[in-house]
DNA sequence: CACTTTATTGAACAGGTGTTTAGTCTTGGA
DNA sequence: TCCAAGACTAAACACCTGTTCAATAAAGTG
C-alpha cells in the first residue's frame, strides 16, 4: 500500500513535532498516527533520535529555500506578504518554533540564520535610504529577530491576551502595525532639556 | 534534619524547575535531590501536578511582591536596576521563564501580569512627558512586554550568538542599550518623499 | 500510660518509553 | 523457480514514570 513510507513518516512525524513539540511526541504516537508498528520507524531511521534529525534536517532547508526571497523587501511589504501567507505557512512556522523551543545546536543554526536575514535586510534598506543607520547594525539585527520572534514563541500568551489567534489578518495587521509604528517613531521622546511640557511630536532624526 | 520537610521541598522543587522545566524534572528526580523517598512528595502535597501548583503559587506571589517598585520610575533607570540584579533575581526570573514555556492558566495569568505593569508604566511615563502619547497604549504595552521577555525566553540563542551570557552586566547593558536606542530614535526614517507631516495610518493588505 | 495522628520509607503496581529480536510476508533479480 | 533482500510486525526487554500500600518510627494528646 505505501508508496514510500518513509518519506509517510517523516511527514507525519513532523507534522506531530510542529503540533506538539519534540519532547512530548512518542515514537510510538507517531507510528500510531501513521499506522504502521513503532519498530517500523526505528528500522527506517535506527532510532527516534535520527528521525528527529532527518526532520529538523529538512525542516531547515525548507527555511532556506522559503525566506530567501523576504531579503532586499521592504519590511512593510514583508509583513504584508508575511500575513496574508501565515495560514498558509503556519505549519512550518510552528516547526519552527518547536525547533527554538527545544534548543540545542538545531535552534542555534536557525537562529543565526535569522538574525543573518535581518542583518541583510537592514543593509539593503539602509542602502536604500529607508532606514537610518544605526551604530551597531549587528545589535540592532539581533534585535529585531527577537522582537519578530516573540509573538511566535509567546503565542499562547498573546492569543489569550488579544482574545483572538494573532495569525488572522486583522489582529496580525494590528499588532504589526502597532510594530512598525515604534520602529517608525520611537516611544520615547528625544527632547532632553527645558521644559516638557509643551511640545508633542518630534522628527525622530538626529 | 528536616525542620520543615515541606518548605524544603518547595524550595527544592522549585530550583529544579527553574533549572530544568517543569515538562522533564520528575517527581523521583526531585526527592532524591531533597533527599526523600518519592512517596514522602506525594504523601505532603497529594500529587506532582499538586506540587507544581504550590510552586507556581509561590512563584507568582514572589513576582507581585518584588516587581511593584519598577513602576512608575523611568525605563533608563529600571534596566539600571535590572541590570545590576540580574543575577541576584536570575533564580527567579528562570522560574517566571519555565512558567511562560510550559504554558497554560499559570503562564497566561503571569504575562497578562506583565502587560498590565507595562501598561501603567506607559501611563506614568506619559504623564511624565517622557514618553510620547500611543494611539493604542493596549498594544504598546503588548509589544514592550514581549520585547523585554523575548531574550529571556531565547537566552539559550541569544547567549549563543552573542558568544557569552546576556545576563552579564556588560552584555546586558549592551542589549538594553539598544533597545533603548530603538526606543527612542526609531528605525526608520519618517521623512517620505516630499510630505510634511501627517497622520499615518497603515492596513497591510493586497 | 495508652491512643491517635503524623512523618517517613521500601516495595510493588500499572502504564509509558525507546529499542531489540525473531519471525513473517513481499518483492525483485539470477 | 529459488533465493536473497528488504519491508513489516508482535512480543519481549529494560528502564522510567506517578502513585498506592503496608509497615515503622516519632510526636502529640487525652
Amino acid at each position: 500500500m505505501p508508496i514510500d513510507t518513509r518519506e509517510q513518516l517523516i511527514e507525519t512525524a513532523t507534522n506531530a513535532f510542529a503540533r506538539d513539540g519534540f519532547a512530548t511526541t512518542s515514537l510510538r504516537s507517531i507510528a500510531k498516527e501513521a499506522g504502521v508498528s513503532p519498530a517500523l520507524v526505528v528500522h527506517h531511521f535506527g532510532s527516534r533520535e535520527k528521525l528527529i534529525e532527518e526532520c529538523i534536517v529538512r525542516g531547515l532547508g525548507l527555511w532556506v529555500s522559503e525566506k530567501q526571497q523576504f531579503v532586499d523587501v521592504s519590511l512593510s511589504v514583508a509583513i504584508g506578504q508575511w500575513q496574508s501567507s501565515l495560514d498558509k505557512h503556519s505549519q512550518k512556522l510552528q516547526f519552527f518554533r518547536q525547533v527554538l523551543l527545544a534548543g540545542g545546536e538545531p535552534a542555534n543554526i536557525l537562529f543565526s540564520r535569522m538574525v543573518k536575514e535581518a542583518r541583510m535586510m537592514i543593509d539593503a534598506q539602509v542602502e536604500k535610504g529607508q532606514m537610518r543607520k544605526s551604530d551597531n547594525p549587528d545589535d540592532l539585527a539581533l534585535l529585531m529577530t527577537l522582537h519578530g520572534l516573540a509573538p511566535l514563541i509567546m503565542q499562547e500568551q498573546v492569543n489569550n491576551h488579544l482574545g483572538g489567534n494573532f495569525m488572522e489578518p486583522e489582529l496580525g495587521a494590528r499588532l504589526a502595525g502597532a510594530n512598525l509604528e515604534i520602529y517608525r517613531k520611537g516611544i520615547y521622546k528625544t527632547s532632553e532639556p527645558g521644559s516638557g511640557k509643551k511640545k508633542k511630536k518630534k522628527a525622530g532624526k538626529k
